[in-house]
DNA sequence: GCCGTTTTCGGCCCGACTGTTTTCAGTCG
């Protein structure tokens, strides 16, 4: 497999707990001890959740890596290792042992590490083309523990996976949720039914789907998910459990009925994260209990201490409940155990979105229609941010339209019949060289200007910062659209300087997008926890190319949440009149 | 390889389901 390209400066974190991760798999493979093997995951972990770049740390000679939890002399080595020369000495030895297509074999239902290192021992399969080959001769039965159901299993498997299965739109996941709840009402009341999983963490892209049915009659719930006509492949059934492939783009949902009494529990374990779980099992253990998914038990005793509430079990473990965005193992048990965990940011006190398109650019609804919709939403106030003249292919405005359309704006906030405050914005794009697509006396003219990046998104990480931070320097611009511009699950961010450009949008009071399209989502959590560190503020918009987009705002305000951020971070949870004395003046 | 409110050594999270067995290992979440 190839590894992922990694080509901002900003992700060497995630560069690093890519590589520990990856070289944790192999050591799977090879079947080295799994507390070592574990010590690498969970330091990857910690890597890819921390705000401070690894890199920082190591060129500080008052610090030390050593003091993040999970890293010891052994990892803190490694990273060093990683940060001098991209790699470091047991990852290559590994790849010498067994070649990085054998990676890919890991994304293979069905087959595990032990499976994957017999094949390789006995058969040198290590592609996916190649493993495919040997379940078509009938030779995976030849090995120990396999059989012919496992052979077409895994073709099966081999086949959702060329189907670019993996990974999905939360928004996808969202609306499947949502259409098996409505199916499953026809058993059990929708309220009885509850997401978890990574869905309910707000995770940007989502694996698979949990959903946690409380019944008296497990079988007749199951019975009825795997009859849905949306369900296709069914993978397992049992008792209290099913999974199926669910929907065209076949995303795997497990369904499990339980009895009420263990919801908590269950709703804990199952929304994960897999680290924060496993910390928090920990904790149990360090107090002579033991948690899963039944609840929290003492030793010898089959009646729990909690399981009704996700409250009563953190409670139990001395800690304040946690939300499920924060459940990422990077911080949040410490803060629950302190009492210091922040007051997250609600959808409900959203009071505008700021950044929409009309059918001026590239949008389907007139600017009334957005006005309406938003006014439909309960917001006090949007912003119509239009793209300039740039983007020609979206039909941008140049100044003589933006001149006029704010003269338009000031016009229907006078008569003030749409009842809603309308601002009159322009989405600008950042010239390759740093500029801003319009004259300054048209962004002068204008109430909020949105500059975004849209072309040139290869250019070399210094040029990039450069550009970014000219654009920051133009006292007209107020935000930055989309600031990473990663399109999820296609594009990977552009590379710059993340640090150096959220530190000159503090400075220069110049808010950071947190950008609600289900594509984008765009800041990703722990850079929004940096830029917080930095004294960023933000503004979360839906980009909305439609009335209906409007309602992304919750997928925005999801990944507000899993950067820590609370209401006070966000420009556009304050009143209209407080959102003018923030904006840069 | 990490870690310490029993520990600087000796621990390290937990259960369901499946398929191939002949009592359970591997995978998954």
């Amino acid at each position: 497999m190839q590894p992922a390209t990694c080509n901002m400066q900003m992700s060497t974190n995630q560069r690093i707990a890519q590589l520990l991760a990856e070289t944790a798999d192999l050591m799977e493979i090879a079947q080295e001890d799994g507390f070592r093997i574990r010590s690498y995951r969970n330091a990857a972990a910690a890597i890819e959740g921390s705000p401070e770049q690894m890199a920082d740390i190591l060129a500080d000679p008052r610090r030390k890596l050593t003091d993040i939890k999970g890293i010891g002399k052994g990892i803190a080595f490694v990273i060093g290792e990683i940060v001098e020369r991209g790699s470091f000495e047991r990852r290559d030895e590994m790849l010498t042992r067994y070649p990085p297509t054998a990676l890919e074999l890991l994304k293979i239902q069905g087959l595990g590490p032990k499976s994957i290192g017999l094949l390789w021992e006995h058969y040198r399969v290590s592609t996916v083309d190649q493993l495919e080959a040997l379940c078509r001769e009938g030779k995976l039965r030849e090995l120990p523990r396999m059989g012919q159901k496992l052979e077409e299993k895994v073709l099966r498997s081999i086949e959702t996976y060329r189907r670019g299965a993996g990974r999905f739109l939360l928004s996808h996941a969202d609306e499947v949720a949502q259409s098996l709840r409505d199916w499953l009402s026809q058993v059990v009341p929708a309220q009885r039914c509850h997401i978890a999983g990574s869905l309910r963490r707000s995770k940007e892209t989502v694996g698979d789907l949990d959903l946690l049915v409380e019944s008296e009659n497990p079988l007749l719930v199951l019975d009825r998910f795997v009859a849905s006509p949306e369900v296709g492949e069914v993978l397992a059934k049992g008792a209290n459990k099913a999974s199926a492939l669910v929907g065209r783009q076949q995303i795997q949902v497990d369904v499990r009925a339980l009895p009420s009494a263990s919801l908590g529990a269950a709703l804990q374990y199952f929304s994960g994260s897999k680290e924060h779980n496993v910390a928090l099992r920990t904790r149990a253990v360090n107090r002579k209990l033991s948690l899963n998914e039944y609840g929290l038990f003492r030793e010898g005793d089959s009646t729990p201490v909690a399981a009704a509430t996700e409250e009563d079990i953190y409670g139990a473990l001395g800690l304040a409940w946690i939300a499920p965005e924060l459940r990422e193992h990077s911080g949040e048990i410490e803060s629950a155990e302190q009492g210091t965990l922040p007051t997250l940011v609600e959808l409900s006190q959203m009071r505008g979105d700021l950044h929409m398109h009309t059918r001026e650019s590239d949008g389907r609804g007139t600017l009334e229609e957005m006005a309406l919709a938003a006014k439909a939403l309960g917001y006090e106030y949007i912003a119509i941010t239009d793209h300039s003249k740039a983007l020609a292919m979206a039909n941008g405005l140049d100044e003589q339209r933006a001149l006029a359309f704010a003269r338009l704006v000031e016009q229907v906030n006078r008569e003030g019949h749409l009842g809603i405050r309308v601002l009159s914005g322009i989405e600008c794009d950042i010239l390759r060289d740093g500029r801003m697509d319009l004259d300054d006396e048209a962004l002068a003219a204008l109430d909020f200007v949105v500059a975004s990046v849209h072309s040139y998104m290869n250019q070399e990480s210094g040029e990039m910062t450069q550009r970014l931070l000219r654009a920051i320097d133009n006292p007209h611009v107020k935000a930055i659209g989309h600031p990473t511009g990663r399109i999820l699950l296609h594009r990977d961010a552009y590379a710059y300087q993340f640090e150096e450009v959220a530190t000159a949008c503090a400075a220069k009071r110049v808010a950071m997008e947190i950008n609600a399209s289900p594509e984008r989502l765009d800041l990703h959590a722990s850079l929004i926890r940096g830029a917080k560190a930095k004294g960023v503020r933000f503004v979360v918009d839906t980009d909305a190319h439609h009335p209906r987009h409007l309602t992304n705002m919750k997928f925005g305000v999801g990944m507000a949440r899993r950067g820590w951020l609370e209401a006070a971070d966000i420009l556009n949870t304050q009143s209209y009149e407080n959102l003018r004395k923030l904006l840069r003046p």
